[in-house]
DNA sequence: ACGGTAAGTGATTAATTACTCACCCATATT
DNA sequence: AATATGGGTGAGTAATTAATCACTTACCGT
């Protein structure tokens, strides 16, 4: 009886995520957790040390998706428009799967409880918004975007815009496919990036 | 000694809301909130029923703000341009004073906590949707915006572009200037929505 | 067979926290 | 002067919850 101490850990953390989303971070008790996993709540402190360490241990699960997120993207030898519109859509499918990535990720108790989680979303962030202006910077040598837009500040647009649509998407409970809605972002984010030339042909 | 039943209730309100961005939603208790005001905790429930009452007054008072802001947006004879303009501005601006508002927003606690709560964040969203949506169909009438974009699914992008810069503000711990990216953010907005031939003038 | 280890449990504890209650006291009303 | 009222208080309560502990049980290598 009872599984390995890396599996039982795994999850955990994927459960943790599950009542994340379904009943928010508020209600994240640790016996809720052990309810939902199907053991003693005294049994969640035989693989983490405290509750903080759960949280962690998920927040730094979700950076570690996202990152291997990036790497697969900037690996893609495809163009720039391309990279973009793959990095929507598996980012907006990775939150779609584990909805209480958001949840997690824009509660507070993370960033101001304890500072290490904050910046590990911090660095997060960071490097994601680098990617973009990367990818934003070789498209315009390319002459794929317009050369008048600055790739820093489109690369903050860009993120601000992915978060404020899943901050929607939670605020309605997840009420509408997002998937859906990362075209009509694309549809937007494009028509600020496009040459002009080559917009008559994408405008429909 | 004691101040009157209303003028101690916005004082509460508004210590509420500082508190909020100093520490967060998680410490938000009765007695914190009791401390900053100066005066006894169980003082606190001869002005609010229960806990929850405040957070629901604090909410109510943001809703009222943002409809206040949206009817000015409205009442203003300008052109649909100043009138987005304006409304980035005076949103941030409001941000920026009330700082306790995105992290009350955003936190899970009034969402999960109380349909009612709920509720009324998706109208303000809602209505605000709708207004910027009227705001861009006027100036596709008026010819001062593209014509093939569309004014709902351009209104969503908007509103995300906001809180998602808001939201990125607030995990950074307000460590910048908000005002100064929202005109980043209009620059890229107008990017987007500026017919072509009046770019040259503004790609600078 | 045996001893060690790792996963699991129930009972308990200490701390936190929303909320109540009996009682104060100043001011306004009668 | 008597009294009612409203804002204020300190002590206390019941519920929740993270964390501990003594103990059990299953499994593994020797």
């Amino acid at each position: 009886m009872g599984k390995p101490h890396e599996e039982r850990k795994e999850e955990i953390i994927k459960k943790t995520l599950e009542l994340a989303a379904e009943e928010g971070v508020t209600r994240l008790t640790t016996q809720a957790i052990a309810d939902r996993v199907g053991i003693a709540q005294s049994t969640i402190f035989k693989h983490f040390k405290t509750r903080d360490a759960i949280f962690s241990a998920a927040i730094n699960w979700i950076s570690g998706q996202i990152f291997r997120l990036l790497e697969e993207t900037s690996r893609e030898s495809t163009s720039p428009r391309e990279q973009l519109q793959y990095l929507i859509n598996r980012h907006l499918t990775l939150m779609s799967r584990h909805r209480g990535l958001p949840r997690l990720l824009f509660s507070d108790r993370l960033h101001l409880e304890s500072p290490h989680l904050k910046k590990t979303v911090q660095q997060v962030m960071a490097r994601y918004m680098t990617l973009v202006s990367d990818i934003i910077r070789e498209g315009i040598e390319e002459d794929q975007f317009r050369n008048d837009v600055d790739p820093e500040e489109t690369a903050r647009c860009f993120v601000a815009l992915l978060q404020g649509l899943i901050l929607r998407w939670s605020i309605f409970d997840f009420s509408f496919p997002i998937e859906k809605e990362g075209e009509a972002l694309w549809r937007f984010l494009w028509s600020s990036l496009a040459p002009h030339q080559e917009e008559d042909r994408d405008s429909l």
